[in-house]
DNA sequence: CTTAGCACTCTCGCCTCACGAGTGCTAACC
DNA sequence: GGTTAGCACTCGTGAGGCGAGAGTGCTAAG
């Protein structure tokens, strides 16, 4: 009964979403016919309407009103339909400039990705920071800060650096300080945690003991190397919450039931992004594969994702460093747009993190929008 | 016709108060004299209700339906009828806890008091880094990340760091980058801003004249003190929306104009809490004064807060580095319990401070809950 | 000053009803 | 066979009305 799904039938499905993500309201026969002028008459439009709902790629909220897109309708548009477009050259030299304002400063990168990721794709946004596939310690530095406490700056492969005060005893200089530091870097220089644990059991460096304090220092590198490894779930970053909830998905659009739900759904949204519950088990998925990935509603099966889309990406450099950033938005979004934005800034991101990693670097024409493909 | 404000009308506002705290909901006169057993009868503290009102402390949101307090009469409340309590011990000791697993990591502390703050007081938080009344620059550490880039870590008095990678040329020895860092830090050591662009114009250290290099490295370090010293509205992060979003307040109650109203306010919200809006005025005024201050509904003039409440108090090492926290939520509020929450936790952060700075250090009993005043 | 009694007001929830949008179906048409 | 016009039908939406209940304000008595 339903019948093949023809070139035309094919259009009607494509003009459908996009005019659903437009308005955000059920669509009609008419309005259609109307606005996009088809050749045909709305009957027709019905007609195929019907047979695009018996194969599951629309439905009916109500008996009246249009129709809207389902999941599966979404997923072919994303496959099959949609075409693939780029951010235009101006956006894309608005966004470089943005990163190049903070060029050096890597620990903002993540942060400035999800403000741009959002603004740009009219959703919230979720990243992690970049993530050494294998941790490597590159040295300790030891700073005074007054006579009894000192900060230690550990920095390891990739420009990751993490800082932490401790306590010392009154009466070490300087280059006291300065020489335990390098003690500790010359025994752990570009250790793995793993050689790092060994290197801490014998305690020694060419032969010589370690002294109490630098074995304090070494305990102090390797529990901070646990601490980063024992992190299993990534802390998600996210951003752009009011650009979401400006949706209309979250306006009271029309009786107490609905307002109901979008405060609701408001609140789950947010719990969402918060805990990273639902979010969480993509993210290892998508560091696993290249490309742009899309989830698409339920599909993933997370029960709480129902109503959202996640567009995420892979950045970094291949076989050192990497994480993930992302769209996500109700399942009524802007695919292409999205799906272009998540391409480019994940690119961009690769290309910052590959110069610092010195390789494969393009210092001028640094963020060239490759067309990877789309779908794991 | 007012009448004066006797013992029994006072004991009726707060009465009301927590009532209306409690359940959200407007308190009729007959539901007070049966849920606290009050020796007279609801006429009379009807009569007495409509005083309240009439002197400002109470209003009517509708004819029929319970009274709910104005502003002036939370005003009233804290300052005059409130009992001032602390944190149970068991509380303080979890909370003291928290802190101790970071000890040590203090760029997470901040992030922390936020959370705690949020979960604690059932309402969202707010706070802002630690900023010291003077940054002065304490020392310079170059890493070489690869051949043609280096990781810059400055360290200021206070624990604050500061990291930013910089490219240089490649050939240049891990003991060329440190004697130049070290030329730098002992010229810059212990230096204002101010102080730091002078020497940075005669580029000489002892007479002798700094390479390009060096030049390169002190002029690194100034911008970075600028770029701190401009950074005019402070950064405030906040956590536990969700929390204040549990609040009654932004449930629908009855009625979509409720529920729209709700939504609404939730949005505002996010607004306020994301840019800062409405918020950033109270900042250095709290810094100006010590104590918690309690700013409650419209009271500072700001529209958008009309809804809203701020508990802040400043903390900090007097002198030499301070910082705002607080709670903000619907004026709606357990004031006793948010105002001792906020107290204790900016005494918590002061002494974790003041051990940083080696003044006043109370290396065990870190978290005495200082009772200081709490109106400035 | 306090209290009992009572009329009055206003919200809330529920029901009904009419309207209109949009469909599904049937029959005619090309 | 695909396409179209016509038409009955469905159902969400919003307005209006109504009863119940809650709580007050007032008055007059204790």
């Amino acid at each position: 009964m339903s019948g093949p799904l023809t070139e035309r039938r094919q259009t009607i499905l494509k003009l459908v979403i996009q005019e659903f993500v437009d308005t955000a309201t059920p669509v009609a026969s008419e309005t259609l016919v109307r606005k996009y002028r088809l050749p045909v008459s709305p009957a027709t439009v019905r007609n195929d309407m019907a047979a695009l709902e018996e194969l599951g790629f629309l439905t009916h909220p109500h008996t009246s009103g249009g129709r809207i897109p389902t999941d599966a309708g979404y997923r072919f548009f994303v496959e099959n339909l949609m075409e693939r477009t780029s951010l235009s050259p101006a956006e894309q030299r608005m966004i470089r400039h943005q990163f190049y304002q903070v060029r050096g400063e890597l620990d903002q990168w993540v942060q400035l990705a999800c403000a741009v990721l959002a603004r740009t794709a009219h959703n919230a946004s979720v990243a992690t920071a970049p993530r050494a596939e294998q941790l490597r310690f590159k040295s300790l530095e030891l700073i005074a800060i007054h006579e009894t406490m000192a900060l230690a700056v550990m920095v390891f492969h990739g420009g990751i650096v993490k800082q932490q005060t401790l306590p010392i005893e009154p009466g070490r200089t300087p280059e006291d300080l300065r020489r335990a530091a390098g003690i500790v870097s010359d025994l752990l220089a570009d250790t793995t945690l793993s050689r790092a644990e060994e290197l801490a059991a014998t305690a020694t460096l060419n032969g010589i003991p370690l002294s109490d304090f630098e074995r304090g220092l070494v305990d102090l590198v390797v529990r901070a190397m646990q601490a980063f490894e024992e992190q299993a779930q990534e802390q998600i970053y996210s951003d752009g919450l009011l650009e979401m909830l400006s949706q209309p998905e979250f306006l009271p659009a029309s009786g107490r039931d609905d307002a109901e739900r979008a405060i609701e759904r408001m609140r789950r949204t947010l719990e969402i992004l918060k805990s990273g519950r639902g979010l969480s088990p993509l993210i290892p998925q998508a560091l696993a594969s290249g490309g742009v990935q899309v989830i698409i509603g339920g599909e993933h099966g997370e029960d709480a994702m129902r109503d959202y889309s996640v567009i995420l990406a892979r950045y970094g450099v291949e076989g050192a460093i990497a994480g993930v950033l992302g769209v996500i938005g109700p399942t009524r979004m802007a695919y292409p747009r999205s799906i272009s934005t998540v391409r480019y800034i994940a690119s961009l991101m690769s290309n910052l993190l590959a110069e610092l990693y010195n390789v494969n670097a393009r210092p001028s024409d640094v963020a060239t929008d490759t067309q990877d493909e789309q779908r794991a």
